[in-house]
DNA sequence: ATGAATGGTGTACGGTGTGCAGAGATAAGT
DNA sequence: ACTTATCTCTGCACACCGTACACCATTCAT
């Protein structure tokens, strides 16, 4: 760290992500704007250009922020299966918790260096499971595509910004919405409310984990 | 249909949404403002709220529209997994077509029409494999979730917008990408460079149902 | 002390969605 | 045929948005 001319920083990065996460929990996906995250840190618009170069660079660096406390917690046990399970139900936790900030993880590859070490220990998980290096490698992308649509269809499922309810009001909340739908056009979907009004819940989430797994498993 | 006092429409819902689509495919995701479809359309930007109340619904319009294209070839009563295979294709296929609308899909519920029209077929399919109601309903959505989930983030994998390149040059770029990944920081991701670099193909894609659909088989 | 580099502000430009007032066209009611 | 209600489309305006640019104040190396 060499000492560069220029008056002191009055923020740091870090303020500058906490302002973002802050509005897009409180406002939605389009909450953290350039204007309002400077107008909480009670500073000029520009003036956040001192810290990132752009917008899409503040979301990459909030995105890799949230994986990266992901990663902090690595709880490593002997049953991969339960690895694994754990492992998706934090990502959901963590991701959840920020419905606003869930687009940004969609919004570009995955290819910092936290999204990188959450892949590593995909990998290591699955090698422990006993899959070779190739499957192992697709076997990680196809948990990762369930986990991240998992949760992208759960928030875009609640209409309204700022932070999710509790799962039991949202799937009361579909269970409402659901029968409406006519049984004269769509027979199925009618008769199966009340398991696709669960469809938001964690026992769904877990159950289609546990179908992934079984296919993993099954493909040594 | 009961004719109105008023001009004629110079305009059809239709015209907004191809205009609409249109502008997603050269300009991206955000290619389609109200102004830039008006200015295509050769009409001011407020006429475009006679068709569509607001840019939202003109968002789900053009959701509503590409499924209902996926409703309209139905899916020729074989083997239920080759069936599932096929109307996962087509989705994928049609999707990646327009990469810019992929981020719609995922932005609200899925609650229109053609929607459950696509959930009722899924339920079909699943009833016809064999799987009892409860996890016919659970099934479907795993499947829903694997198939926008892996068109999600192969869409996001591409930087820039308009149509996607082949298969092939995606690949070749991100296997040029990931040989730079340090094999000192992550070993096993760069052991496996080449199997990453295809996640985004479409063997990878059938590969990832296949699991999918062995963990559901296993559950009958 | 001076020059260079940096942090922050103010202004400005082109873009966004959309609310509002009004003009012209059309059909229904008389 | 005339009035009236209703609809389409335009133009203007507002409040935002990301960010480029010029400028000043601060700080360090020399």
């Amino acid at each position: 760290m060499v000492a560069r001319p220029g008056p002191k920083r009055a923020l740091s990065e870090d303020e500058v992500l906490n302002a973002a996460l802050a509005l897009l929990d409180a406002d939605g996906p389009d909450g953290a704007s350039i204007r309002k995250i400077a107008g909480t840190l009670g500073v000029s618009p520009n003036a956040v250009y001192t810290y990132f170069s752009d917008k899409s660079s503040i979301e990459q660096a909030l995105v890799e922020r949230l994986l990266g406390e992901l990663n902090r917690d690595a709880v490593s046990r002997a049953d991969w299966r339960e690895d694994l399970e754990t492992l998706a139900l934090d990502l959901r936790r963590r991701l959840t918790a920020h419905p606003g900030a869930v687009p940004l993880l969609l919004g570009g590859p995955m290819n910092g260096p936290e999204a990188l070490q959450l892949g590593e220990r995909l990998l290591e998980v699955l090698a422990r499971a006993g899959l070779p290096e190739q499957a192992a490698a697709r076997a990680s992308y196809l948990i990762m595509i369930y986990v991240l649509g998992a949760v992208a269809l759960e928030v875009a499922d609640v209409p309204q910004a700022g932070a999710l309810e509790p799962e039991a009001s949202r799937i009361a909340a579909r269970r409402a919405a659901m029968t409406q739908v006519p049984s004269s056009m769509f027979p199925r979907t009618a008769a199966a409310v009340d398991v696709m009004a669960q469809w938001v819940g964690t026992e769904q989430y877990v159950w289609g984990l546990h179908r992934v797994l079984d296919g993993l498993a099954a493909s040594r």
